[in-house]
Parts: C-alpha cells; sequence; structure tokens
DNA sequence: CTGTATCCCGGTTGATACTG
DNA sequence: CAGTATCAACCGGGATACAG
C-alpha cells in the first residue's frame, strides 16, 4: 500500500500522494515552535505557562497558533480547569508520541552532523569571499 | 556527549546546544522545497532541469535558491559542465545520504498518519463551526 | 493565568525580464 | 539550459493592549 521507499518518482512525476502528505506534515513541524512543544511534552503534560516559561523566547500569541494548530491535527490534548486563575493542561495524544520517534531521529542526526555543516558553511562562505 | 534523549529540559531551560543544532536543520528541511529536492537526488544525480520538471510547482529561482542552500550545507555538490548549451548536475554528498534515513522516517510517518490527521482537522474544524 | 484582537515590520516567495 | 536581477505581494511572527 505504501509506495516503497526508493523511487520517489515514477516516470517524471511525484507521487502526488506521499507528496502532499509529507508536505503537510513538514509544514507543520518545519514551523518555528511546533516541534519544541512536541518534545516538551513528550515526557509529560504541562500547562500553558510552563511551556511559555521552557521555551522563553516564543510569544503568547505564537504559543497559542502553535497549540491550536497541533491540537486541530490531533498531536496534543486542550484540557482546561475553569478554577480562578484558569489552568489549561496540554498533553500529548498516542499519535502525538507516535511523532517523537521521527522526529527524535531527525534530532540526533541534526547534533551528530551540525558541526560538519557549520564547517561546510564555512568552507562555501570562504569560497564565496575568494570570488570576490 | 549526545544530551540523553528523553530530557529536552533541565530545570526549565532547554538544551541551547541541540536546540539551537535541531533549530538550523529544521528550519532547512522545513523550508518548502529542500526535502523534496533531497528525495528526488536520493536515487541519483540530476541536472537542473530535470528537478524543476520533476517538481514542477517551483519557480526557477527557488529551485535555485534551494539548491545554493544545500550546496552550502554540503547536502548536495554542483558540478558545471561548460558546453552550450550549459549543463549542472546536482548530487547528494554522503551527508546528505546520511540525512534521507531520518527524513524517511518523517516521511513514512506522514504516510502512515496523514488520514488520521486529517481525520482530527475535519473533526476540530466540525466543532469550531458547532461553537459559530 | 490563558487567550483574543490589532497593528506592523521584515523576510520569503513568485512573476517577469534579462544574461551567458 | 542555467542563472541573476528586480519588484511586488504575501504571510509569519513580535509587540501591545485588552478580556474572561
Amino acid at each position: 500500500m505504501k509506495p516503497e521507499n526508493k523511487p520517489v518518482t515514477e516516470g517524471d512525476k511525484l507521487f502526488p500522494c506521499s507528496c502532499q502528505a509529507v508536505g503537510g506534515v513538514l509544514s507543520r513541524i518545519g514551523d518555528k515552535w511546533s516541534v519544541l512543544v512536541v518534545m516538551l511534552l513528550a515526557d509529560g503534560p504541562k500547562r500553558f505557562s510552563e511551556l511559555k516559561r521552557a521555551i522563553g523566547t516564543v510569544s503568547q500569541r505564537m504559543l497559542t497558533l502553535t497549540l491550536r494548530g497541533l491540537e486541530r491535527d490531533g498531536l496534543v490534548t486542550r484540557t482546561v480547569t475553569p478554577s480562578i486563575p484558569p489552568r489549561v493542561d496540554y498533553e500529548l495524544t498516542e499519535l502525538g508520541h507516535s511523532l517523537c520517534g521521527p522526529v527524535r531521529g531527525i534530532g540526533d542526526w541534526a547534533f551528530d552532523n551540525h558541526a560538519r555543516i557549520e564547517a561546510a558553511q564555512r568552507a562555501f562562505d570562504a569560497r564565496q569571499e575568494d570570488a570576490a
């Protein structure tokens, strides 16, 4: 059922199904905060202010937007406790947890290779300066 | 050396090192075309026009920009054959190939779960309409 | 504490035209 | 064929103020 791994192409056209699927997921995990939030929720539920403090540099607006997006995608649940002051907890769904593995794969790759990437960038930039 | 997997946090602060690393990589693979290009190059070198046709909806400008970025990061090599008309081939480096595994992890997850995501979105949107 | 509503800036993208 | 230049449009995202 799954279009098998290697051939992303068939003739000259992309597989529309897998491409759109990947594209959609990528635009979510590619945004500035989603992955961070998912990783923070990986080890248990957290409330809004905890997330905000943990990330530190996120605006209230963007955190709300991010959480709404994740909730809409079925990756997190939102639980309101109507006390005073109100309390809202966010928790990864099973689907959300299942995303952690693949994301960690990227994260580990990034950690293992960022030095090489930065070296490549410096080398590239140096070559550019020579040209100029 | 690698900050071990589960605790993304320590006290209340994020690990700066792994976060920046992941963030940098994510902003690359999170952009609209990089992953697509990497996957297309996974099974062998391709020339500029092949990539352009394969993707179809990418502008010439963005494909050039994407390829430059990947080249700068050391993920692809650019080989110019100064013929008339000129010919330029792009190929994944070893580093580029090593990224394919993790990316495929995300891709497989996306493929396996996009139906559930879309269902969750529809359910969420339906709930919103009720509120209105 | 949590969330919404505005305003606004800057980067990213696409369209188009031009060059080697 | 491959790439650059320019311009305009769009959209993410921050700051701020306000509300429940």
